[in-house]
DNA sequence: GTCTATAGCCGGATAGAC
DNA sequence: GTCTATCCGGCTATAGAC
């Protein structure tokens, strides 16, 4: 295959993988028809067809992104050494999610696609595994730093610890797609009370 | 209408109204066809169109009962006028929840339907208000007798601390439903630590 | 009230021209 | 690769006999 192709192929399955999004959220997964991403996409049923297998492959697509994105954003914080309180790994989790507003409302779907869809099933546990993987030695960093446990006492309190943090995260998730009046500033400011 | 007709109908209803329980833990609300819920119920299409409009009427009374089960137990225990710490409220809340172990990964779906289904969004928004309107006179009577608050300071703790209470709640749902190896001591244990 | 049978519709996916 | 047109299957809801 030519460079060219690759690249072309590339940015055709980001359009349609953008459509998609803008469906989902606007219609649902289940709700949205493959009628309604071709008109957002402004391309044809063939079009689309030659990209991706069938609608399930284009929710799989939609669905990567979403969590790659709440992912990547956790790699990037976590990762650079530093180690901030936890209610304040809570309010970094959530400050890409503030941003695009409709990423809650489409985790919460996600969520409960999962309930009894195989793939996206796979796909949750797969992201939850890798947030633990990196949750977990954070905690545990922070609990040597600044509650002077032993290597081994930080470990296991870490594990008790995420079981929470996890919470935080998943309460502000259904809190904020689901509560009218959701106030993001309240929510941290009751957990930094908390902790 | 005749006595005897009026608990009938009740009676049919519930029938229906729990093969489509059944069915929708196991198939998922929109994967469930009516052809499921027949099969399910022993009963025919003509039958049960007499005693329900349509399968979204079926969704709803099913999303009630489910709802439902959990808001009756909360009052059941909140109402008895004991005032128990809030990590209790929280094993209380679940602990209905353990023993249907369907309504875990219901619930969550009920969620994501909400995000783009009128009725059964406005049922939700009603049970947390009434959630949220049980819980907040608790917490601040607990705040007062175990912490000596003034009543107008107890409020102001009770409302702080209710989207905290709440995403424990919501997180056990979440984890439980979503997390292969969940341990229910163990994320009752954790809260317990942090409270 | 309940059954069987079916109308009528809509959705995902494909065929074939270009 | 992309378009238009269409097939086919499955769905909800109803009609009509009993």
């Amino acid at each position: 295959m030519p460079k060219v192709s690759d690249a072309h192929r590339e940015s055709r399955r980001d359009q349609i993988t953008d459509a998609a999004l803008r469906s989902f959220a606007a219609k649902g997964f289940q709700r949205t028809s493959m009628a309604d991403i071709i008109a957002e996409s402004g391309l044809s049923a063939g079009a689309i067809y030659g990209h991706f297998e069938s609608k399930q492959q284009i929710a799989m697509a939609v669905a990567q992104r979403v969590l790659g994105n709440r992912l990547g954003e956790l790699h990037e914080h976590m990762g650079a050494g530093r180690v901030p309180d936890p209610d304040q790994v809570v309010a970094i989790i959530t400050e890409g999610m503030r941003r695009d507003l409709i990423d809650t409302s489409l985790l919460v779907q996600l969520w409960g696609e999962s309930v009894h869809d195989e793939q996206i099933r796979s796909l949750v546990g797969r992201v939850f595994a890798e947030v633990t993987a990196n949750l977990t030695p954070y905690l545990a960093a922070w609990a040597r730093q600044n509650r002077g446990l032993q290597p081994a006492e930080a470990e296991t309190w870490a594990e008790t610890a995420l079981p929470v943090i996890l919470a935080f995260a998943q309460g502000y998730i259904v809190q904020s797609a689901l509560l009218p009046g959701f106030d993001r500033e309240k929510y941290l400011a009751a957990i930094r009370a908390v902790l």
